[in-house]
DNA sequence: TCATATGCCTGACTAAAGTCAGGTATATGA
DNA sequence: TCATATACCTGACTTTAGTCAGGCATATGA
């Protein structure tokens, strides 16, 4: 715990989050509450469903929903069944009349000259630098938010991360990914205490997964590491992998092991560089082509 | 107005701003309503006065007091006379009392966790490089949050400026500085249409100063430009000497020019950057080793 | 088909935040 | 010394934000 970066990261916090932040706030309230200010524009030039709205903004759904009956009585938006093909009929969805739209595009316009009002002063080099050091902080207050915990494999969200790696090896592996050819694994297998599969969630949004297997007798395995494209290159991956190797160790396993693509470059050099090394093959997986094993600190 | 940087600070404004801003005021609050909490905090170990308290949290006079007495209720803060020395005896201040001061520490200590909690999940090289892209976009705001204003000399923030200004100046020459043996500046030569006096202020407080001095059927001339150190190396002094110019140019003079001390090497290279040529001297300053002129486009 | 869960809703409430119009004591300039 | 300004205060008020309990319609699993 290093002091100096801890009242670097203060003095930050205090400056800018809450001076631009209430600046911000400022722009964007333009008369109107600030609550239904920032709810009309979480809606959107395309609408949004009512659940969506609640889990974005973090509101009471009784709040909510009387936000909502507010702006439609000023005929900002209307709200009515969400109709997705085969929908739910509970689900409601919001969305901007031309009003609404109107408001809308105007909060767009103050916003983008709140932000042109701060690069505005600066020379057109302190400007770039500006930027370039916001967006720096940006993708790693990112890469600081996301969260890896538990998750049942059979979890709506673990279901999307699946599907997702398995898209991204049809599209990475030479001749595509067909899982009937693949080595199963069973949801049981990832369920304390077989195992465990692990969520990396971004805002409650999934936005990575991993799983280990304990086999009794035998090296712990790392299955289903997947990170998706918006956060990688943030040690999204490392943090997994290293997660992953706690479980198994703070259980006893003394050494875990994985198998891997030829074509997944970067996730190899990631084993080799996280202290994995090659070993000979301890299965028979279809599409793999290195083997590594790591061994665990107690 | 270039459109990919404005987009970069909105995405900043909103994710970062938000998230931690929030966060923050989180931590911040403990229970205590946050509006209390941030009193409890400004307030801080040393005390401080109301009036100063108005302004740094920006709160209407009524409200503020009301603050006071709940705090002072509440035992953690005793508001009396703020006895300066020949002060004005209307001006109160607030101090911690002792459960104040483990109170504030408290804040103090939150403060710095989640500090920590932001940095901790991040490997050590990506804290640095946080934490170095934080500080980047701290000076950059501040920069951008610098406001450069007519003031007249007489006011009291101008004053401290140009008190400031003779200090710096009594440091750095060699033979140190004594007003009386420099040729002399008359407020009113500083007031339209004789001149003017510029004040740069951060959050209201003072941080710059420049005024020009338009003589009659001679070029305009620069006096007093001086930037505190807490705000040097951010260009305010260079958008200092640009809005002098401006000033001058705008009146009607198509020449301007300054004199300066050998020892303010920086001074100097920026009045060359800035295009501004060294030519003979046109008066007998004390202090001035060089005079420089530059023609002002109309 | 029935118990239970879920998505959204209304009504009734509270607390926090903020505004405004004076009021008192002290300071200040003519 | 007297009118006016200033620093802080009190009282009365409104708006905003947020919570909680329950209600209705639809969905879901046994």
């Amino acid at each position: 715990m290093n002091s100096e970066l801890i009242a670097a990261a203060r003095r930050f916090n205090r400056t800018v989050t809450q001076r631009v932040g209430a600046l911000d706030d400022e722009y964007m309230a333009r008369g109107r509450p600030l609550a239904q200010a920032r709810l009309l524009w979480e809606i959107g030039p395309g609408g949004a469903e009512v659940a969506a709205l609640r889990a974005r903004l973090g509101l009471d759904s009784g709040y909510l929903s009387r936000l909502l009956r507010t702006l439609e009585s000023d005929g900002l938006v209307t709200v009515g069944p969400a109709d997705q093909v085969g929908g739910d009929a509970r689900v409601r969805a919001a969305v901007l009349t031309d009003a609404g739209r109107t408001e809308w595009a105007e909060l767009d316009r103050r916003s983008d000259e709140l932000a042109w009002s701060i690069l505005e002063p600066l020379t057109e080099q302190r400007r770039e630098r500006l930027v370039a050091a916001m967006a720096e902080v940006e993708r790693l207050l990112i890469a600081s938010m996301v969260v890896i915990e538990p998750c049942l494999p059979g979890d709506p969200r673990a279901r999307a991360c699946v599907r997702a790696y398995a898209r991204d090896l049809a599209r990475r592996f030479d001749d595509g990914f067909d899982p009937a050819l693949s080595n199963p694994v069973h949801d049981e297998e990832l369920v304390p205490p077989a195992g465990v599969f692990l969520l990396a969630t971004l805002n409650a949004e999934p936005v990575g997964c991993g799983a280990v297997k304990l086999h009794r007798d035998e090296p712990a395995e790392i299955k289903r590491v997947w990170v998706a494209d918006s956060v990688r290159g943030l040690g999204i991956g490392r943090r997994m992998l290293d997660e992953l190797e706690r479980y198994a160790a703070e259980r006893g396993w003394d050494a875990i092991r994985l198998e891997t693509n030829g074509n997944l470059t970067e996730a190899i050099a990631m084993y080799r560089s996280a202290g994995y090394r090659e070993i000979e093959p301890y299965n028979t997986e279809h599409y793999a082509h290195h083997w590594f094993e790591k061994h665990l600190a107690p």
